[in-house]
DNA sequence: GCCGTTATTGCAACTCATTGCAGCAAGACC
DNA sequence: GGTCTTGCTGCAATGAGTTGCAATAACGGC
């Protein structure tokens, strides 16, 4: 029933360094400290690319650091959504699912039949978004966007 | 953080029981039983219009039967959604959404500001497909999307 | 370097949902 | 009505995520 492995690209080697060097400051600019705990978060996202489950962050900060707890975890990427610097959505099972520094904001599309995810492109989120617009001025989030069916392969 | 009160309708009269009647003989042309539990659980459903969440509906069965376990419902609502007798989803914080005999496959829109819901038009879900059946031959499952953004009211 | 304020942490309890398994009971057959 | 097959149920344990609260520790000021 859970895909086996999906083939959506998630390590990248060569971080953005500076980026994700900010983010103490932009904490501190907002009255919030920078703990060994959100150290320890930023430095397993900055290696991060594409998707990720909360279950598997927590996990893998648990590698690095086997006393970290769970709802420190949940509670930082909260924060951390705040400053944009992760978005969350749900995977088609429901679960969380994060994804780091988004270029652009982008849904996600996943394949009932392999399992693989793939980002909406700007111009196929920009039909979707107009669409909704014009009907009934939704504006719609699409970085909260998840949608579910059967890629070319599987149909 | 949790919306108060989805305007959502979601309690009907006047009930199809022609359709509901079904049920049983559906199950068991399938060599499936009909029993107290799933007699329970299809006689909340069929008081229900609109979306619930699994948890609502193991309360409501849990009104009228407290001795009611949890595991039975969600196990017989997977059989329900095999017979296409109902869909499910995933509400914006990710939970199990189910909507009943739905009269036409449809997706869901939520307002993060109010927490209303609308069910996605024909029209609108047509564009939707269309725009990524032509991008990229993929099939989308409509009854399973989930979309949230703000509505005209709460912009 | 010490202090005080207060954002965070750790923990425990809790909610929603899923799963494995042994015993039970629908429903078909006689 | 009795029997047998096997689809269900009940239960207990597990996983993901959230929340309340008391204790802790960032970090700005002196």
């Amino acid at each position: 029933m859970q895909p086996v492995g999906s083939p959506t690209p998630s390590e990248s080697r060569s971080d953005d360094l500076a980026a994700w060097g900010s983010v103490r400051d932009r904490l501190r600019e907002r009255g919030l400290r920078w703990t060994p705990q959100r150290r320890a978060l930023v430095a397993v996202l900055s290696q991060t690319r594409g998707h990720v489950t909360g279950a598997d962050l927590v996990e893998r900060c648990r590698e690095q650091d086997p006393s970290t707890i769970p709802s420190t975890v949940y509670r930082t990427l909260d924060v951390l959504e705040e400053l944009g610097i992760v978005r969350h959505g749900h995977g088609p099972d429901g679960r969380e699912e994060y994804h780091v520094l988004p270029d652009a904001e982008h849904g996600h599309l996943h394949c009932r039949g392999c399992g693989a995810a793939w980002e909406i492109t700007a111009d196929e989120g920009a039909s979707i978004v107009a669409t909704l617009e014009a009907a009934r001025g939704f504006a719609v989030d699409l970085s909260h966007v998840t949608i579910v069916g059967r890629c070319r392969a599987c149909r």
